[in-house]
RNA sequence: GCGCGAUUAGCUCAGCGGUAGAGCGCUUGCUUCACACGCAAGAAGUCACAGGUUCGAACCCUGUAUCGCGCACCA
């Protein structure tokens, strides 16, 4: 603790002390939770970022946030356990090393097969998997890394199949074929939450087909896919439709592919809508969920025509086979102008179900896939509604109310390789038939002749799991259910939800108790973050330029609760100042002397500026708590720069240097007074600011030398730290009377607002800051005296030569002003230019009489002085005082002037 | 179509019933013995629009507009 210390720089270098920092509360194992301890547990599960991902500023938004919560709870003496970990990801990460490997080896996953291939990934994942961990590292994140988890690890792995299997036997997972989406490029089916809608800009295409039973008879059919024309297996309109309803029976030939011009029948289906395009509809049964609906209920037969990666196959004809799905629809656009059925093409917008992975339109495919129907859906919605989980912002309850009111069941089968493979055996002879007869649900193999399903599971079936499977039984039992969860709102269905449910399934307890959802980072033109789009910077970046407490702080002071942040990187340039002010002020702290972090006030007789100082700090410490306790982060990092930067530095400091530099004795104990105040306040500030800037407010706390309580729930090796520090006391002023209190507060925030209103008269003279002037003070009174001390921290910060109390009224031609200490006037021995103090006082009086005219409409008016408050018709009546006594003052000013 | 946000100083955003705020940018001074990543002073706003409630509205209510998001539809 007490090793030699070099003198501060007078700026600060993060890099050094951040990595040094990091290093030594690992060593000294801060961030392991004990599940034995005795202290209160607060626990937090990271939401796992994919082992492919880098940092981004969403994951520095997200996980400041989380380690802001942690190092809070740390101080006021709970037992924390912060959960860190990856998701493996399985789309994302299996395509990134497919395409490393056709780059590198020119070779497919099929050339390795899936043995090889997937030692391939496990092989990549150990190189680059831990690249994201080491940059939360960077950010100062107090994970617990003895208890990092991967959503592949063993164990964890186990947990997933067990799942799986159970809820298999509870009859909630279920094998069929059904229509879902499918992703042409990543060769898997998908859910419904992984397919994002985009307005796409296509056509509206119009063709004819004659009826065959009524020749002359033509029915107007409206498609935009018209590329899917050879797997329609009827013609439907609306049974309602006077327009069409007695053609119900008839046919129309196909006209694709050309050779087989099949015949299909025009049936009635109440799903056509008549005001659409023509009211006539191609129905396309292997292609169109709507379709196969319909397909079903008509007995339709159901042609597929396109292979699994979006060509279209033999069944599509000569001239289709083998075409993307897109190109195929130009050309099924030139055969149609050819037989002269087309009719029409309108240009039209509609929208189509993307990828979220690929970014590409997915597909509706017919396929087996596994399906989950949800459990505990309706507790999970009690959960939120009853307020046993809160929202925050209470906004998104809604939303996730809405969702699972109208949840559908969960394709929760990839066709991949790297995932949690489905824990499902089929014998021999049903490979052979394709039924799903004689399968075995369990996780080991039956013996010779199964076969392994040769799916994996969604990403989602297993991170659902994570709030609870993360932890062993120990650990469970001291810090399930977790504090709050810390995420965005545009997982609250993929995550939020499913994990909710899997913690009621499965624990019988909710995940935890509250859900704080961020905003969501845009750059300057308000687009989302992507790394497709190139807009995001990269924090590794700004944290080497800014420094990670900087980063930390610049984006914390302009992430208000829920909404979304339009980034610009003087933001972060913005904290980087924050750090360097407060470096300095502790430099400067260090100049006058040694310190110490909790000096007894009590015996002390402090100065009003100090009174006044500790009360704002209390005020500011009290509005702190209020907004932790909503989580309110901006507002924290908002209220302690305010009060550092303004209270603090620009006033406190400023006024107390003609204290701390006065040679004469007398003021000693003023001193003493002075020091002991600014070591309250500065070890305050760094406690309450730790959580925010950890690093940089770590190190000031030990070059100063500071001591103080640590919370409970420090002890060994974690003592000594800021980190385990208790927050300052709520009152430093409980020695000092009320009426001293406000005494002071008053005299102080008159005095500097005096000073204020001076340094404005000697910027409208343009005096330069350098030159003396001496100034005449007429006293109020009613604050008291006007001290020494008041004088002279009155002559430091307006740079007076000398402050003269007079009596009456200020000398004649004089400019002069009144503050709430009394009339000031700087008497400059003729130098003014009279016609512009003239025009100066003139400006003045009109602004104060339309102020003064506003308050009197107002305390003229009857019903305004009847119904209003107390305190607001006092606070007016005030007002009226002061503005009528500044006019007063003005009038007579001008007067002197001639 | 339904729901949710946003609209306040040139920019980014706070404020959400009692005299319109911050940071950046801008103007003017300052190499003042902590800090130019700084200090001091200043200019700058019909708080999107229209109604309503209220003694009083940026704030509450009802509409409208524009932008964004989600859900549904999507032939």
């Amino acid at each position: 603790m007490s090793e030699h210390l070099p003198e501060l720089s007078t700026a600060y270098a993060p890099a050094d002390v951040e990595s040094s920092w990091y290093a030594r509360w690992c060593d000294s194992g801060c961030f392991t939770a004990d599940p034995t301890s005795q202290a209160p547990a607060y626990s937090i599960v990271i939401p796992p970022p994919n082992v492919t991902g880098i940092l981004t500023l969403g994951h520095v938004l997200n996980n400041t946030l989380q380690d802001i919560l942690a190092r809070r709870a740390r101080q006021t003496g709970h037992e924390v356990l912060w959960l860190p970990g990856t998701d493996h990801a399985g789309i994302a990460t299996q395509t990134v090393v497919e395409r490393q490997l056709r780059k590198e080896e020119k070779k497919t996953r099929h050339d390795l097969g899936r043995e090889a291939f997937l030692a391939k990934v496990w092989e990549w994942k150990e190189k680059h998997g831990g690249i994201i961990i080491g940059q939360l590292k960077k950010l100062g994140a107090s994970c617990d890394w003895s208890r990092e988890r991967f959503t592949m690890d063993e164990a964890y792995a186990r947990k997933v199949q067990e799942v799986f299997v159970d809820l298999h036997k509870k009859g909630l997972i279920y094998r069929g074929k059904r229509m879902v989406n499918w992703c042409p490029v990543s060769l898997t089916a998908l859910s419904d939450e992984e397919v994002i809608p985009k307005k796409q800009k296509g056509y509206l295409y119009h063709f004819k087909l004659e009826v065959v039973e009524a020749p002359g008879t033509w029915l107007e059919i409206a498609t935009t896919r018209p590329e899917t024309i050879m797997g329609d297996t009827a013609i439907a309109v609306n049974p309602m439709d006077q327009r069409y309803a007695h053609l119900i029976g008839q046919h129309v030939r196909r006209p694709l592919p050309l050779n087989v011009e099949a015949l299909l029948p025009i049936i009635g289906d109440e799903a056509v809508d008549f005001e659409f395009g023509t009211g006539v509809l191609k129905v396309t049964p292997a292609h169109d969920k709507a379709d196969y609906e319909i397909g079903l209920r008509h007995n339709l037969p159901v042609i597929d025509i396109m292979n699994a990666n979006g060509t279209l196959n033999d069944l599509a004809g000569e001239g289709f086979a083998g075409l993307d799905r897109f190109e195929a629809r130009m050309e099924a656009v030139e055969r149609l102008k050819e037989l002269g059925l087309l009719t029409k093409e309108d240009p039209y917008e509609n929208n189509v179900g993307f990828s979220e992975r690929a970014d590409v339109p997915v597909e509706p495919r017919l396929s087996e896939q596994w399906f989950l129907k949800y459990p505990k859906t309706l507790e999970a919605r009690d959960a939120v509604r009853k307020g046993l989980i809160r929202f925050f912002p209470d906004r998104w309850e809604k939303v996730y109310d809405h969702w699972l009111e109208n949840i559908q069941d969960w394709c929760i089968s990839r066709q991949l390789w790297w995932g949690h493979r489905i824990p499902v055996w089929y014998p021999a002879e049903s490979l052979a038939t394709g039924t799903t007869e004689g399968i075995r649900v369990q996780i080991e193999s039956p013996g010779e002749g199964w076969t392994q399903d040769p799916d994996v599971l969604d990403t989602w079936f297993s991170s659902w799991l994570w709030a609870h499977d993360t932890m062993d039984e120990a650990v469970r039992g001291k810090f399930y259910p977790t504090s709050v969860l810390v995420t965005g709102p545009d997982i609250i269905f993929f995550w939020v939800a499913r994990m909710i449910m899997a913690g009621l399934e499965y624990t019988g307890e909710i995940p935890f108790r509250d859900v704080y959802f961020t905003g969501i980072i845009r750059d300057k033109t308000g687009r989302k973050m992507s790394k497709s789009l190139g807009n995001s910077p990269d924090p590794l970046d700004l944290i080497a330029k800014y420094g990670a407490d900087g980063l930390r702080f610049g984006i914390i002071r302009v992430a208000p609760q829920g909404q979304d942040i339009k980034f610009d990187e003087k933001q972060i340039e913005e904290g980087r100042n924050f750090a360097n002010k407060l470096w300095n002020a502790v430099r400067f702290r260090e100049m006058q002397g040694p310190a110490t972090a909790s000096p007894d006030l009590t015996g002390l007789e402090l100065p009003e500026i100090a009174i006044h100082l500790l009360e704002r700090f209390d005020t500011m410490h009290a509005a702190l708590r209020g907004a932790y306790a909503d989580y309110r982060f901006h507002e924290v990092a908002g209220l302690l720069y305010d009060f550092f930067w303004g209270d603090y530095c620009d006033w406190f400091v400023e006024a107390a240097k003609p204290i701390l530099y006065s040679q004469s004795d007398e003021d000693s104990s003023a001193k003493a007074a002075i020091l002991a105040t600014m070591d309250v306040v500065l070890s305050g500030i760094l406690r309450l600011l730790h959580p925010l800037m950890p690093h940089l407010t770590e190190e000031l706390w030990r070059h100063l030398g500071y001591t103080a309580a640590a919370s409970a729930s420090a002890w060994g090796a974690r003592n000594g730290f800021l980190l385990y520090t208790q927050p300052p006391e709520e009152n430093h002023l409980s020695g000092v009377s009320h009426e001293r209190i406000s005494a002071a507060a008053a005299s102080t925030k008159a005095l500097y607002s005096a000073v204020h209103a001076v340094r404005n008269l000697r910027a409208e003279f343009k005096i330069p800051s350098k030159q003396q002037v001496r100034f005449l003070l007429a006293s109020k009174g009613d604050l008291g005296e006007f001290t020494k001390l008041q004088s002279a921290i009155f002559a430091a910060l307006t740079r007076a030569s000398a402050v003269e109390l007079i009596t009456g009224s200020a000398p004649a031609g004089t400019p002069s002003i009144l503050t709430d200490i009394g009339t000031i006037s700087m008497p400059l021995e003729g130098l003014i230019d009279l016609e512009a103090e003239r025009a100066r006082v003139t400006t003045e009086i009109a602004k104060v009489e339309a102020e003064l005219e506003k308050v009197n409409a107002k305390l003229a008016d009857q019903s305004f002085v009847e119904k209003v408050p107390a305190a607001v018709l006092e606070d007016h009546r005030l007002r009226h005082t002061k503005w009528s006594e500044k006019l007063e003052t003005l009038k007579t000013t001008l007067k002197t002037l001639g």
